[in-house]
DNA sequence: AGCGATACTA
């Protein structure tokens, strides 16, 4: 793939360079990388670097990669770092970002100021205000407050997590206070639910740009006020992707899952070309409302613009919506086709196959991935315990259930747990089954005592039935923080059909207590909501 | 030296 011309130097890096640019998968880089080995360049820093950089950076989805590679390199320079930190922040778990940095300092390397607005970064997505302080610390201590960069990005970090008296005073002290600052400020306002200081501030601005539009028309969307964001996105002068994207998302967000594909419709009619976040939105939208026609017809547009292949989270979309419309079939052929996968596209499949009852095929791809040394997570694992749990499958359940735990040191959460007792209890291993909750070393919720409570019933156990109930009633009796932090995840993901239902397990007291279980369903539909009915993460 | 700040996905 590389050949040498000695004798052409500039041709030699012009060729470079489009060999990187043609690297735009994690197969075409591991090949690049393979033949630089074979041809010594392995020893060369630059090229170490651009495929650090490509793996970082340039392809998403490979950090993981560009993470190995770099483990190898035994005195990256600040770039290298940068460039680590950077990439890290902007992947799937920015938590790396502020590893990398910690690793940084305790080599001894000196942070420059382009690697804080990258911490900074990560520090905000990840919520983590005490680290941020820290930097914020660090910053200060290395002298980087007043380059425009850092400083900017210190505004954006605590507008949007931290302390808004914070941001604004940076904000108010800035000797420049460009549309960039104004604009993060308004959209900390904005996303902390201050719509009216975030609108006072827009409309101060004394220049806006299209970003500064598009913040104000998001601090809408987000908020669900998608009145106010249309009425913006009628008066911008400009619209872009992100303008539109913003639009769509704030309707899919608030269930207006047709208006958002009107949307896409009048987007696509004004020449408007939809990008990936464009089609996640939409796909997500028919996953939601269990739209085939209209997500098999996203799927071709899909088919129709990419050029390359999908990504990795977008091909995870499609087989998530063919896999909750109810298509499994599609979402397997997806997946057999994609060429990069992670964790979070097995999951997809064996999960979808789990909750349609095909089960011995789900455990099959779990063998599969297991081969491939694809390593499961704590979401794989509800997919395989939902496949034994159908099939009757005991012991094999206990079997994966130990594996999860010993061998890939996974503590179990909840829905683990609901998984055991439902398998437990649809084998009429009831008595087990009760132990198994008491033992567990989290609280159980509800869902938990409903599912041994429906196998009861089943199974016509009246008194583990009506044992069972007491607890129910008992959690509901000392007004357990079950449902309280069960209905406050929900909230603070805006799954706002969740906390319905959460209030809907509150409200019916679930049983009436001599009638033993009688009101509770035989099937589980409600545990196989829990376990489900949440968006795909990969991580 | 080369990388950098605000908006749309998870």
């Amino acid at each position: 793939m590389i050949r040498k011309r000695p004798n052409d130097r500039s041709t030699n890096r012009q060729q470079r360079s489009s060999l990187w640019q043609k690297c735009t998968n994690l197969r075409a880089l591991k090949q690049v990388h393979a033949s630089m080995v074979v041809n010594g360049f392995n020893s060369n820093y630059s090229a170490i670097r651009e495929l650090i950089f490509c793996g970082a950076m340039a392809i998403s989805g490979t950090i993981d990669y560009a993470h190995q590679v770099f483990d190898h390199v035994s005195e990256p320079d600040n770039f290298l770092w940068n460039t680590m930190i950077r990439g890290s922040a902007q992947s799937q778990c920015p938590l790396n970002a502020v590893l990398l940095y910690t690793r940084m300092e305790n080599r001894h390397a000196r942070p420059d100021d382009f690697t804080f607005p990258f911490v900074l970064k990560a520090c905000t997505k990840l919520s983590w205000v005490k680290m941020g302080m820290g930097i914020h610390g660090k910053v200060v201590r290395f002298g980087f407050e007043s380059n425009t960069f850092v400083r900017n990005t210190l505004i954006y970090f605590h507008a949007n997590c931290g302390d808004l008296r914070i941001a604004s005073a940076l904000f108010d002290d800035s000797a420049k206070r460009d549309v960039v600052p104004w604009s993060a400020l308004t959209a900390g306002y904005a996303r902390r639910g201050k719509l009216d200081v975030a609108r006072r501030l827009f409309d101060e601005m004394p220049f806006k740009d299209l970003v500064s539009w598009n913040v104000m028309i998001t601090g809408y969307a987000k908020q669900g006020e998608m009145e106010s964001a249309r009425k913006l996105f009628d008066e911008v002068p400009k619209r872009d992707v992100v303008t539109w994207n913003a639009m769509i998302a704030g309707y899919v967000l608030c269930g207006s899952n047709e208006q958002a594909l009107q949307m896409f419709e009048e987007m696509r009619s004004l020449g408007e070309k939809p990008d990936e976040v464009t089609m996640l939105s939409l796909l997500s939208a028919c996953a939601d409302i269990g739209d085939l026609d209209v997500g098999q017809k996203i799927h071709s547009a899909l088919l129709e613009m990419g050029s390359g292949d999908m990504s990795i989270i977008l091909g995870n979309a499609v087989i998530d919506m063919y896999s909750k419309c109810g298509s499994i079939e599609r979402a397997l052929e997806v997946f057999r086709r994609m060429r990069d996968k992670d964790v979070s596209s097995w999951n997809s499949v064996i999960g979808g196959l789990a909750f349609h009852g095909h089960s011995e095929e789900s455990v099959n791809l779990f063998k599969e991935m297991r081969r491939l040394k694809v390593r499961p997570n704590e979401i794989t694992f509800v997919g395989v315990l939902v496949a034994c749990s159908h099939a009757g499958k005991v012991e094999e359940g206990r079997g994966y259930f130990n594996l999860m735990r010993i061998v890939y040191r996974i503590e179990p959460n909840i829905k683990h747990y609901g998984c055991m007792v439902d398998l437990l209890g649809r084998a009429g291993i009831l008595n087990e089954a009760f132990e198994f909750i008491e033992k567990m070393e989290i609280a159980p919720n509800a869902i938990v005592w409903r599912t041994l409570l429906g196998a009861c019933r089943v199974h016509g156990n009246v008194e583990l039935g009506r044992r069972a109930n007491e607890r129910l009633l008992e959690m509901r009796r000392d007004e357990s923080g079950d449902f309280v932090l069960l209905s406050n995840i929900y909230a603070s993901r805006g799954e706002w059909q969740g906390v319905e239902e959460v209030r809907k397990l509150m409200d019916d007291s679930g049983v009436k207590k001599e009638a033993g279980c009688s009101l509770v369903e035989a099937d589980n539909s409600s545990l196989m909501h829990f376990l489900f009915d949440s968006k795909p993460k990969s991580r």
